[in-house]
DNA sequence: TGCGGTCGTTGCGCTAGAGCAAGTTCGGCG
DNA sequence: CGCCGAACTTGCTCTAGCGCAACGACCGCA
């Protein structure tokens, strides 16, 4: 269980080492393929699920069957957090993206260490408020910019979060062009146009079930131009 | 201060009537006109506020000017949660719809009543678990459905909150034009056309600054449409 | 009781972007 | 190595709804 201890979690941030090994110890390890329902909309909240390697498409289903997504989870990111509050459920669907490894906690489990914890505490709390204001951001852009500027503020975010190593262009976004429409609520055939326009531009080059972006700075002036 | 003892806070909930009252007497009393900025996104958040009477909006402002109203709070609601995560700043802005009684904390004293009691911490928790369904639902609906549709829904919605006493109809809801469509994130003149054409199938009034519902049922029925 | 500003009303043109249809390309599996 | 399904591509049509403009109604204030 050493990858626990490589991958740096905003949620344990500040936990001692030997407190961390015990936390550790109360969890279960999962593998999981691609496309596997983790929980659903309205399941009981029963576990909390700390992803080690892999990435989850958290979304909702609107009554036209259309899908929302708000988050794509990864290595060091944690969902499931309906589980710190006892008997509530979950309020959006998991499904895994690619093949993944999970490390899961019991509700009763994780409301223990929270009490044990301050600092779990403070730390679940941040990450609560941090959802919030996410959610607020898309809410923003998706009310107030148009396709485009929602497009290349999406990317942007996710070549933020995803600065680890290289910082260095080209950059490769792991996502298809399905998934991109979903997270900003758009149709597939015009983020299938706009990619393109920005190809011919230069911008970046477009490939099956994923993008790399050559120019990082002219992205972030279509992202932000008032 | 009997007033915030008629006044039922959620986020108070389970809180001994002993310890109310040492709460209660750690808040200050505030009066605010209308049309009063209380906070604005990225102050820092030194206040947590509960509201006794009046009407407050929560919203973002988008770089071309544009607002987006996340929540119209009330009585019996707290704002400014984000100050309990110490040195945060609030992310919108906060300001007065009426003339308006608050009860505010300093962020310090809510951070140690918070240590002090569990209930707060759950409570607290939950109504940031709320808030962030909330948000998700929100943001579903934008990405999902059409204008008709969601002003309708934001219409139950309110009258669902607000369906305190007066379960039969008419009821009145006291919002502005204006105000619907930046909560739904909608033009104001699609809005009006909207409640003029129900006002025409009989399910509301038109009044100024307000409107007359008298037909819930049929507007469920519009919100609900798949 | 009149005045100014805010809010509501409505006609009109226009465009962003949805969605259908009919390909094409790719990757994985047998 | 060939097949199948999923993902992508692109032209086309069509409409929801934005926003301008111009006007009308109401409210608070002096």
């Amino acid at each position: 269980m050493n990858t626990s201890e490589i991958i740096h979690y905003r949620i344990f941030a500040g936990i001692e080492p030997d407190d961390m090994t015990a936390i550790t110890r109360s969890a279960v390890v999962i593998y999981l393929k691609r496309d596997t329902l983790l929980f659903a909309d309205g399941d009981p909240a029963t576990h909390l699920y700390a992803i080690l390697s892999g990435q989850i498409r958290l979304y909702k289903l609107a009554a036209n069957g259309r899908q929302s997504v708000f988050r794509i989870a990864g290595p060091g990111e944690v969902i499931g957090l309906s589980a710190i509050v006892p008997h509530s459920s979950y309020t959006l669907y998991a499904q895994t993206m690619t093949r993944c490894h999970i490390l899961a906690w019991l509700a009763p489990t994780v409301q223990s260490l929270m009490e044990q914890y301050a600092i779990l505490r403070q730390n679940c709390l941040q990450l609560l408020a941090e959802y919030r204001e996410d959610l607020q951001e898309q809410l923003l852009e998706l009310a107030t910019s148009d396709v485009e500027q929602r497009l290349a503020k999406s990317l942007m975010r996710w070549m933020q979060r995803h600065s680890d190593t290289t910082n260095r262009e080209p950059i490769t976004v792991p996502l298809a062009q399905r998934d991109l429409a979903d997270l900003i609520g758009a149709s597939p055939y015009t983020v299938n146009r706009l990619l393109h326009k920005w190809q011919a531009e230069g911008l970046l080059q477009v490939q099956h079930g994923c993008l790399l972006v050559y120019d990082r700075q002219r992205l972030r002036a279509k992202a932000e131009r008032a």
